[in-house]
RNA sequence: CGGGGUGUAGCGCAGCCUGGUAGCGCGCCAGUUUUGGGUACUGGUUGUCGGAGGUUCAAAUCCUCUCACCCCGACCA
């Protein structure tokens, strides 16, 4: 390709919506524009990308057993409304009629498609195992997309779903996919790690996220610095800890604490630790409150909640049920005294606290010197806060270190979720109808364009691997007004082109500082520069855009050389 | 949806407080110059000042409404 043709606008600024690296790299280097929130147009170099990376998903895809499909974007509300996901998925569900009033929306996901496509056709437990797959534009209204192509509204996502005749074979599928998913990543040249991972809006009960490791992710996890476990922080269960035998004989007081509300604010105020606070959070369960207790420097896992307390909807009280529940302003809730709640949970570290801080529910008033079970009884004790770094591994009691990441991957383990609601079923050997067992799996295409840059870059632009890099090399004719370097370029262009290597030749008439400034923002793996001086000698210049080395290569070796750094 | 912020040339911004003929940098076009890390200079091109309404002799500027976009919180590939 020619720089003098190839549509890549490149930007000096950086845009002034964009936040995070790749969204600025990706708008300045030319790849993507945006048309509204979280919706982008992708040119000529973001789909080469983008059809490397499905490229990648595709083969392993098929090498793992599964067959590539295509399905609607656009969904009846009839299948919808048969898995029981119309009412449930919320206004992240973009809806709309067609001319004759019935109700339509853009697919999220296509558990609904797919469950409907595969009940018409398959009867026979002779058809399974059956694993199908698209690559698919999908659409979810997003209350808020953000980080350019991170987290967009409209994005392209690999989906496939696997249909088997009993769990057993189901986790089989499960395990296949599993292992398509870490050669798929390691082929794009990704750093990531797979983490074990709740099931969500999804459903089903067994989960792996595959995360990006990129400190800008948005997604924080544990691993276990002495075994194998790693884990989504919503997901990392915490070994029930034993609780300290310290007794504390003194009474509980009440302490003046105006206008300290924050852990924070009341503990350097009082000069006392947060690991000797009890945090009191009073939470909305699906229409009813109640308290829940965590140590002060821990957080509270409202998915562990959420799955403790059976509830659909967990949220924090607002002010006004706060006030009700506390009969206090919010920040000084406490579990001393009577809370109007249904139920005092409280997490497992909370448990044998002795003079602990607490709420006094009343304004700008903490107590001190409060003990569990003393001074408060609590409903029951849960594992309810996030794990974090330096908590104890669930498996072997090792340490957990904590990191971040970018989600670019997601198995689920379905069950019969789906077959069951939506009646797909087989005939097993007996003649017997069962339901089918489901996995799905989803890949998001356009964010692992986005995870790779935000995971290789530096100062300068993208930094891509050669894999989903939209070109393998770019040269550079340095003096265009110079015929040898000119000819020279064009002949390297045309031999590397034949030899398979994907080339984009920077034929425009500018100087050599803008070509080597746009050279590095598109971040092409390989660089040669051809310049008069070299040329005297009979040397190209090569320079490797990641660590930045550059040597001097024979011209009459460059193909060859070229080529041997690709493969 | 709650909180905060921004809309002025293709891009990044100033002007708005204190109303009076719309500016700067980059880009783009023509030319001179330069020629291995965004060269310098000359000339030129580019605007429903997000939209609607209002106040005023006069509105980018003041008022009201509205739309879009961005950032912080709850969702997910």
């Amino acid at each position: 390709m020619r720089m003098t043709r190839l549509h890549a606008p490149t930007l000096k600024e950086d845009p002034k919506d964009a936040e995070v690296v790749s969204h600025k790299y990706l708008v300045r280097g030319g790849y993507i524009r945006k048309l509204a929130a979280g919706i982008y147009d992708f040119l000529p170099l973001a789909t080469r990308t983008i059809h490397k990376i499905a490229n990648v998903v595709r083969d392993e895809m098929s090498r793992a057993g599964a067959q590539e499909v295509f399905l609607p974007a656009v969904q009846p509300s009839e299948i919808w409304v048969e898995s029981g996901r119309w009412a449930y998925y919320g206004p992240e569900l973009l809806r709309f009629k067609d001319r004759k009033g019935a109700e339509f929306c853009l697919g999220p996901t296509h558990e609904e498609v797919i469950v409907d496509l595969v009940r018409r056709d398959v009867r026979s437990w002779r058809a399974l195992p059956l694993n199908l797959f698209q690559i698919q534009t999908k659409f979810r209204d997003e209350i808020r997309p953000r980080a350019g192509l991170m987290r967009g509204r409209e994005f392209i996502m690999k989906d496939a779903y696997s249909f088997d005749v009993d769990e057993a074979a189901a986790l089989r599928s499960y395990d296949s996919m599993y292992a398509a998913y870490e050669r798929i990543f390691k082929r794009c040249g990704l750093d990531f790690r797979a983490v074990e991972a709740d099931t969500g809006a999804i459903g089903g009960s067994r989960s792996h996220e595959f995360q990006v490791l990129a400190e800008s992710g948005e997604d924080a996890m544990v691993s276990c610095t002495a075994c194998q476990y790693a884990a989504n922080v919503e997901q990392a269960e915490l070994p029930v800890p034993t609780p300290g035998e310290g007794t504390f004989a003194g009474a509980v007081e009440k302490v003046h604490t105006p206008n300290q509300r924050t852990i924070d604010e009341v503990s350097r105020f009082l000069s006392r630790p947060a690991t000797s606070f009890i945090k009191t959070l009073i939470v909305n369960a699906d229409g009813q409150l109640h308290a829940v207790l965590v140590r002060g420097d821990h957080e509270l896992n409202e998915i562990k909640l959420k799955k403790k307390l059976g509830a659909a909807v967990v949220t924090l009280a607002e002010e006004a049920e706060v006030r009700a529940a506390t009969q206090a302003p919010v920040g000084f809730a406490g579990p001393v005294g009577s809370l109007k709640v249904a139920s005092i949970l409280a997490d497992n570290a909370v448990r044998g606290m002795v003079d602990a801080v607490t709420g006094a529910n009343e304004a700008d008033q903490h107590l001190v010197g409060v003990n569990e079970s003393r001074d408060f009884q609590v409903t029951a004790f849960h594992d309810l806060r996030m794990a974090g770094d330096g908590d104890a591994c669930p498996r072997c009691g090792g340490r957990l270190k904590g990191f971040r990441g970018i989600e670019v991957g997601h198995v689920f383990y379905l069950g019969t979720k789906y077959s069951k609601s939506m009646n797909c079923a087989y005939q097993n050997e007996a003649g017997d109808d069962v339901p089918m067992v489901m996995g799905c799996y989803g890949i998001g295409v356009t964010r692992i364009m986005a995870a790779a840059i935000e995971q290789n870059h530096d100062k300068d632009g993208i930094v891509w691997p050669v894999a989903i890099a939209p070109f393998h090399v770019a040269i550079l004719p340095l003096q265009m007004n110079v015929p040898e370097v000119v000819a020279a370029a064009e002949k390297l262009y045309e031999e590397l082109s034949d030899a398979g290597v994907q080339v984009l030749l920077d034929d425009r008439d500018e100087r050599a500082g803008s070509k080597f400034k746009d050279a590095d923002l598109i971040g092409l793996p390989f660089r040669v520069a051809i310049g008069a001086r070299a040329l005297q000698e009979g040397v190209i210049e090569l320079k490797h855009r990641r660590g930045g080395e550059v040597v001097k290569v024979p011209l009459a070796d460059a193909v060859a050389h070229i080529r041997g750094l690709i493969a």
